[in-house]
DNA sequence: CGAAGTCTGTCTACGATGTAGACAGACGCT
DNA sequence: AGCGTCTGTCTACATCGTAGACAGACTTCG
């Protein structure tokens, strides 16, 4: 006869360890990029800050690129497309897609490159086109025309922001060049004096919809 | 009395062997990446492909970063800024600009994230950043803001050729997701089959020309 | 002519990385 | 009770970025 393998009583609370999770992993993931930078991120240290062995993500994500997959999606989710003005008109419905892109983005500097290097292909991020593209139609323009429009504004936004990101990480580590002795030399560094570095990121958006707009034929 | 150590008579060219070059490891550098990706790119296999130790890159450049920067800018160099329009109007200028920088990320879809991913500083880059700002000024156009539609216009050109080039590159990569029961997918799909996955690119910079215009205010 | 210093390429060493694969305990189903 | 699967652990290996010592060739200067 064994005495009852059950602890007599109610015990403290036992050490949670949550099991472990693709989305749970790549929302750790981005937190670790967010806090070393790309550079330093790595498989084995994703695993060892969750509290589980170096390898353990592999069970997960069969590759890194997997892995970076699961991070741009999570950043995608961070736009929280539902809340999104979707009955307005479609102008003021994309400006707001990518001015939130743009703050996403800019929030994980270090992830830029992470997000902007892959076609994020999520469920999430389809639905998401297609209902775009449903909302232009409903305004006679073409699906076709619809999606150039879209795609336009999409790499201007991450091409903006990517931009952004890497001169502001980039500023601290390069060296200043001499400036050169060109006579209009002024005029550039006077023009950088003048204008924050993401100044024109509204204005961009401002004219390539505008743009579109008097291009409707 | 020793024998005379020069041979006689003339004898055939040596095997050249030519000096290492900060530019000529650069170029040689892109090729490699063009040839089997950035992934499988290292310093080590640049230093052996040019027929050198694996470390002797190093020499030249004190990083990989370092390097990146050089491979950029030997990017930068086939633009070939000197036979840009510079006589004719702005808008045709900065038009054939971004043109030709797409053409040449698109030759190397491989080193578009090179590219993208820093500020390119060379002294032939600000100098040509210098002489377009003078050239818009000279229409009257504000330094402030003249920089400003600079930084569109190039923000949305690389944000394009990422986005493209990564698409391209990774098609075969990726499994086809299955498609959602959406009613509107056919939407997109209908789209996708219609555009060219670069059409759009000049319908985006002629809006964004012709939006600057309009606000010039 | 010769010595000293510099330039350039070579070589070794070290810790970290991505990834493959074997292993083991826990859990669910029969 | 037994068995297969799921999950996490652990070991192994080739490769990587980078630091640093070393050596031969070339330059400079007395």
């Amino acid at each position: 006869m064994t005495a009852d393998p059950r602890l007599p009583g109610r015990l403290p609370e036992p050490p949670t360890r949550p099991t472990l999770t693709r989305e749970y992993l790549a929302v750790a993931a981005l937190a670790l990029i967010d806090a070393h930078g790309l550079r330093k991120f790595s498989m084995r240290k994703l695993g060892t800050a969750v509290g589980f062995d170096p390898m353990a993500v592999y069970r997960y994500y069969v590759d890194q690129e997997d892995l970076f997959d699961g991070v741009a999606e999570a950043l995608f989710t961070e736009i929280d497309v539902d809340t999104l003005p979707w009955d307005g008109p479609w102008q003021e419905l994309a400006r707001q897609y990518c001015l939130r892109l743009r703050d996403i983005l800019l929030r994980h500097p270090h992830a830029v490159q992470v997000f902007a290097t892959r076609p994020v292909r999520s469920p999430a991020s389809i639905d998401t086109g297609v209902k775009m593209l449903a909302k232009l139609h409903a305004d006679g323009i073409l699906p076709a025309d619809a999606l150039r429009m879209v795609r336009c504004l999409r790499e201007f936004t991450i091409g903006h922001a990517l931009a952004i990101a890497v001169t502001k990480l980039g500023a601290e580590r390069r060296s200043r060049k001499p400036r050169p002795d060109s006579p209009d030399y002024n005029l550039l560094a006077e023009a950088a004096d003048a204008t924050a570095l993401d100044d024109h990121f509204e204005i961009g958006l401002t004219a390539i919809l505008r743009g579109f707009r008097h291009s409707a034929d």
